[in-house]
DNA sequence: TTGTAGGCGTTATCAT
DNA sequence: ATGATAACGCCTACAA
């Protein structure tokens, strides 16, 4: 059943099925309600890739990450798909593409929705197209956003890391605290992206702010952000400095949950020992005992944004290059008393 | 730059290349090389579009679900897509559509993907798609998996919530709780599924085989299946019946943890005074103290299987309904004790 | 092994 | 207001 049978029993062309279904051209109430009648009646919908053929456009949106089972990733994902619909413009599809952390699959997904002409937009999350990418987006006119990633002359949307990390340490620095250990990434490679030391920056700051010294006993790094490295980096703070009596994990929650449990098994008592705050706010950060405060990643908002953009600019191409910085929010639970 | 262009640059016909792009025919090694060479060398790709209005299919996968934000659903998402890459087929091709909980939505949905022919194989996360869009799926051999639902003649994958319930029940009675509760989700509404009754089946059935009687007092309801319905659950059975020394949730995780902070609160010793489990194993459930027991579902797995019914039916579509189903698997841990 | 010609279902252009 | 005709870019019998 394609257009030309409904054109047929209607007793139009195809022509005229054409632009009813598309609004447009000048066409007699008369005509286009026999049309859509008959349109619903044989639930007739037109093939989606003639469509596109036609149009020489995907005709939909693309979002891009390294996997999906990932509460970041598919929070970002649902902040995409609520402004998709809140725009009206739900009829836009949205793709997902997974690079499954493997940078072959990456650069082959990037040119193939680029030079395939898959997509009206793009948007990345926490990746770097390649170059060859860039120049055929670039070219075809797609616009390109990036979430979590910056690259010059290409719009992106980017955490505050800084402000983040320097709102939480200024926190447990006005509450009291003298020793306040850092938990983080590694850093100084290109490899891990510059966040681990963005939220440094932020701790070093606040230190400063609040008279304290940076103490080098008091810096622990992790690799994986795992509860099992928040647990050992405890016991390394303890073991280097005694005095340690604050804790901002900037590596996540997941590592400071870690190093709650091994606290309460210590018997230390948080918050009155030690206090803590994490990163991220994932779920179980408001579930456990005492809750975890935490900066909240602002990663439904970065959704919303990254959408609004992207259709703008699918629309307008002709805009200057923006990268947007949304500042992350602290949330004090009992575990920062 | 299109296939022809490709073709005049190595002086041959577009015939020739689209053949090399696809494999097809016999072609000279010599001038595949050439062919390849100048085809890398544009950077070309071939528009997705063209490809799948000529070839009269959609060649992706899709996954429908009701949002994306979910740990379950994106735990399916990734069973599917992890095994997508196993075959070495569908690639870079499984496309995710959300309903965004809307009726409408998910209508329009079905019908453009059947209709619009966008892809080769359905598969369904927890909705049941409309009459009119199953008939188009049957209509042009678009095979469609139901995953956590069921439509008469429609291949499916369901957990056996009933053996899962079994299980638990039978662990709590057999550690010698007498006074087992059981907290789950509305029953008896074609709306709610089948799943809050079949688990409500499976505590029964061990509740008997331990010579336990049904106590209507150890039963409670809850609507969301939230944490603060959790904590306001307890205190619901303990006014009933004092007894309460076990509890089984089948509403799940999130709540269940409600259920374990709120005696924390009332000095109840899990598991001491009473013990618990719940049903998922979300992440949570083994970051607190003490670890919840539970029930876990087989969602990995679930994407896993749907994957391979998937494509296999995709290739050959003249196969018998196959109802699917999943035993979940306990996992003991603390608060079960 | 390669090329010619026609088809896929749509949209766009320009007459009528 | 409607229709005839030509794109769009690809695939594929069938002919050379």
């Amino acid at each position: 059943m394609n257009i030309r049978d409904i054109a047929k029993l209607a007793g139009v062309t195809h022509t005229t099925v054409s632009k009813i279904l598309n609004n447009k051209g000048s066409i007699s109430e008369e005509t286009k309600k026999k049309v859509l009648a008959i349109i619903k009646k044989n639930n007739f919908y037109p093939s989606e890739a003639a469509r596109r053929t036609s149009l020489g456009r995907g005709g939909e949106i693309a979002f891009v990450s390294s996997k999906y089972a990932s509460p970041f990733i598919s929070t970002v994902l649902e902040g995409v798909e609520n402004s998709s619909y809140g725009t009206g413009k739900y009829e836009k599809m949205l793709s997902t593409y997974s690079t499954r952390g493997s940078n072959e699959i990456k650069d082959e997904t990037f040119m193939k929705i680029a030079a395939g002409r898959l997509a009206d937009a793009v948007i990345v999350l926490a990746l770097k197209p390649n170059e060859d990418a860039m120049k055929e987006f670039k070219k075809s006119g797609i616009p390109v956003i990036l979430l979590e990633s910056r690259m010059k002359g290409v719009d992106s949307i980017t955490v505050d890391n800084v402000s983040g990390a320097y709102d939480a340490v200024s926190y447990l620095a006005k509450s009291g605290r003298k020793h306040i250990a850092l938990i983080r990434g590694v850093t100084g490679n290109e490899e891990v992206g510059p966040v681990p030391h963005d939220r440094e920056k932020g701790y070093k700051k606040a230190l400063t702010e609040a008279g304290l010294k940076t103490d080098k006993s008091l810096l622990e790094e992790v690799i994986e952000y795992t509860f099992e490295e928040g647990r050992a980096a405890l016991d390394n703070l303890l073991a280097r400095n005694k005095k340690t009596n604050s804790i901002f994990c900037a590596a996540g929650d997941i590592c400071a949950l870690g190093v709650m449990q091994r606290a309460q098994e210590l018997g230390i008592k948080i918050p009155q020992d030690i206090s803590i705050i994490g990163f991220d706010d994932i779920p179980a950060a408001a579930l456990v005992k005492p809750g975890l405060a935490t900066v909240k990643q602002p990663v439904y908002e970065m959704g919303k944004r990254a959408f609004t953009m992207a259709v703008d600019y699918a629309e307008n191409k002709f805009l200057d290059t923006v990268n947007v910085v949304i500042k992350p929010e602290l949330i004090i639970r009992a575990s920062a008393g």
